[in-house]
DNA sequence: CTTAGTGCAAAACCTTTGCAACTCT
DNA sequence: AGAGTTGCAAAGGTTTTGCACTAAG
């Protein structure tokens, strides 16, 4: 259940939102970077190569639109800036961050497990869940080798 | 096992950095607010009134110094500025946040499920975890009734 | 006394906004 | 034609930094 360029043109069709070639640039970028969580300026980067003269406000603005149709999900590794990875599945659940506090890197985990603890929370705390964020901080295999020296 | 002063003032010794004023009544509001989640601003408008010569640039310094110290705790609700809160005990799981979308609340949730997880994300992804964030997002009790209008 | 820490102001970032020009529908 | 969109530059907000001065050990 990816979502392609058609569904997005619908999608904005149906919100009086315009289908213009730098909405489609960027959005084939993170078609392009599935697996990255790319900041607004990682973004402009990979995008000048093809439309120089696309601007960073329209990155901005853009990741902002896409954001609020859920089409991409902003997260926050706590490295200064906003990151954004695209929503494959309808679902945006499920998939979690390893950040590896040594060299920075972050890696997926694919999870179910937390359904049963977000019901009991929504039960016991009286809040209606709509979505969860869940980051492991520790070292990764690599730099668990290389502080061994 | 609360942190104090005196642990405070030990800690310091050990490392060789210095406790001056500025450091004790920055940690002193923290002990004075442990309840809460303070941004730098936060603490620079509360300390001003004890201290109105102390700097915003002393406030940054010394929160990045206490996070550090593993003494406090950097989050990041995504609301465009970091805050903190102090690491009560040694252990600094266990303790989770309920943040609303509407009124941008945050509540605590404490747990201790996520230590099974824990446990088989690390073995799965070779990975050594040294702790984890956890937010939940969604709408508080008050939010809910205030929409249902 | 020596070295770390402070305060101030300036700089550095990331992000948002105002506005005239532009372009999808 | 008309509404939404863009690009640029300027402004906004948070955090960091340089440097002379001060204070803790």
């Amino acid at each position: 259940m990816t979502i392609n360029m058609n569904d997005l043109k619908h999608m904005f069709r149906d919100r009086q939102y315009k289908m213009t070639s730098q909405r489609q640039i960027i959005l084939q970028t993170f078609l392009d970077h599935s697996e990255q969580h790319l900041s607004a300026e990682d973004i402009y980067g990979i995008v000048r190569k093809v439309a120089p003269e696309l601007g960073l406000a329209t990155v901005y603005r853009t990741l902002e639109l896409l954001s609020d149709l859920d089409v991409l999900q902003k997260i926050d590794f706590g490295d200064g800036r906003h990151r954004y990875e695209i929503n494959e599945n309808s679902s945006p659940h499920h998939h979690h961050h390893l950040i590896c506090l040594a060299c920075g890197n972050v890696r997926e985990f694919e999870d179910d497990l937390l359904e049963s603890l977000e019901n009991a929370v929504a039960l016991k705390s009286n809040f209606t869940i709509i979505d969860h964020q869940l980051k492991f901080y520790g070292y990764c295999g690599e730099c668990r080798v290389k502080s061994e020296d």
